[in-house]
DNA sequence: CATGTTCATCGTAAAACGACGATATACGAT
DNA sequence: ATCGTATATCGTCGTTTTACGATGAACATG
């Protein structure tokens, strides 16, 4: 009966300042708003398109992927020997639902 | 003519990634996503009731305010002895619309 | 099997952040 | 003039971030 209370809540919540900050900070450098930029753009696309796209060593592209993920903003499958990646749309919903309520 | 491209260019721009950035960074940090809330709810309070609202010390608080007013989304003036602040309500406009657009 | 490609992870160095206490500044009150 | 209050800034310390090159793992291809 209450097994989705969590959900509910978190739906009409105010606002969580952990949740909402921790997207934030995933956001909060211009490198990965381009990433999410570029996967909007393109639905979505492999490692090393990104990698092209920035400025930025492979390795470097690599951890910002990670905080993405870790963030829960993107989601990534390893195809073979590439790895592509794609927005996550329900936690761009949720942010933007968020960010709107600020 | 076009002296004003900047601004123009600025209000239908796709999305500046650095700018965008730039406040989410501001925004992240749960102390300063409080101390919006917290501004909103009040609309214009003294920095000592907002020390008082967080467990950190008045200097870190005094920090992160300055983050925040750094990223333009409050401002503070000084009255005496006090200093009171207050959102820019511009500014949280504008992200909320660069938000919507991610 | 050997080699090349794609990507993640490791190790590292520099910079930025977050927190605190101490201090400085500015003002009001006595 | 002195004292207390409110706030900002300084100095410091430990942690995290950002960046890179080097290395490793997984797979494809010759």
């Amino acid at each position: 009966m209450n097994m989705e209370m969590d959900k509910k809540d978190a739906e009409n919540a105010p606002l969580d300042a952990e949740q909402f900050a921790a997207i934030c900070k995933a956001l909060g450098h211009p490198a990965r708003v381009r990433i999410i930029k570029h996967l909007k753009a393109m639905d979505r696309c492999i490692c090393g398109q990104i990698v092209e796209i920035l400025p930025l060593a492979q390795s470097t592209v690599s951890q910002h992927l990670k905080q993405l993920k870790a963030a829960g903003l993107i989601r990534g499958e390893i195809e073979g020997m590439k790895t592509c990646y794609c927005l996550d749309h329900d936690a761009l919903e949720r942010f933007k639902r968020m960010a709107a309520m600020i």
